[in-house]
DNA sequence: GGGTTATCTGAACGCCTGTTCAAATCAAAG
DNA sequence: CTTTGATTTGAACAGGCGTTCAGATAACCC
């Protein structure tokens, strides 16, 4: 037996990298073997090796993927210019992106350190970008008086932090539903980044 | 050979876990050998198990240290009572606390999925307790009227989330201490929970 | 229908894995 | 100085690792 009825490039190829990054996602980079991958593609481990040069590209693909679409996403739907609509523009998206691509998601913040040298810089670079977006919006915003920040850059971090956390606890099903966590979510990030209210001690 | 001068399970225990700390966070638990821990400690793998029956408890002990260490340090030194002060009080705990062990805090994070399932339900349960100290002075807050959180739990979360992510990009000798990388967040924590000011478009 | 080529198998390569254990060694007690 | 017991070695076990490749097979083109 060698070539099995209905193979194909065009379609073992995306079920190599779905199944890898099941597979990472859900056991660890360095814990899962091209064995386990093949088995799930219902290959064997030498097939695999049509599809990519090693398991270092194989994750790296998928990382890098994950940052164009996330860039991608950003760039065709540009958000509106005044800064507080911006803001929630972006809080909103990134919820819901992050949302609908939670092994990728997983996967690019968990095995960085799996990366060679190279390929951790180009995704770091990538990622850079994306946190640069965010900050352009708080420094504008700053700037037009918007908003009360005094360290953009931290700001931008931290924001993105409280939104990333959503993904690591959020399920489907529960007593709140995306939207609402959306909502609850803007509420925060509104309030963090505008002039605090005057103590009144009512 | 076998035993080597001043050898004593006194001072190889502890450097062994501290061995398996350093290499867990930098590389992951699946990507690290009981062979390398022995050569960081400077002995033979057979040694290791004189000190741990098997590698998944070498992972457990340090993550269940470390969340042992984390309540006993809220029990020791109980904050104030009134809501603000407690959040501040929570606040700047959690970012030093977390800061002063980023071995320790890194490993607890990354690898709940090497855990067995009973020792992941049990770290969870730890981890669980603290969340709860969070949200329990949310709701405080919000029943005395200091704060304005529609729902405690998802801003204890979210609030946690951001403290946390200090931990990934904060680095001593960079143009912020961590002080003022401390006042920064309580500042966005505090209006993050505060009533929102009245948009007067000035 | 025959030839070509992309695709896959199955076996092999050298090396590493967590764990066990008898034997060797050393520290301390009597 | 001898005995005792804790500690470590070093070898072994059974199996898995990423990767390579000659040969087999099936899909496609003419």
């Amino acid at each position: 037996m060698a070539r099995t009825q209905g193979s194909h490039s065009d379609i073992t190829g995306p079920r190599v990298r779905k199944a890898a990054l099941r597979l990472f996602a859900s056991h660890g980079y360095a814990a899962v073997s091209m064995r386990q991958i093949a088995g799930e593609v219902g290959v064997q481990a030498g097939a695999l090796y049509n599809y990519t040069p090693d398991k270092q590209s194989l994750l790296f693909d998928l990382m890098k993927g994950h940052m164009d679409d996330l860039l991608a996403a950003r760039e065709t739907a540009p958000g509106p210019v005044e800064p507080l609509a911006a803001l929630e523009n972006f809080t909103r998206f990134h919820i819901r992106f992050h949302h609908d691509r939670p092994d990728e998601v997983f996967i690019s913040y968990m095995e960085l350190r799996n990366l060679s040298p190279e390929n951790f810089k180009e995704i770091e670079g990538l990622r850079r970008l994306y946190e640069d977006q965010l900050e352009a919006i708080l420094r504008r915003g700053v700037e037009l008086g918007a908003f009360e920040v005094a360290e953009p850059k931290i700001a931008a971090m931290a924001v993105i932090a409280m939104l990333n956390g959503v993904n690591t606890w959020f399920r489907e099903g529960g007593r709140l539903s995306l939207p609402q966590i959306e909502q609850l979510h803007w509420d925060m990030v509104r309030k963090a980044v505008s002039a605090p209210e005057l103590p009144n001690h009512g």
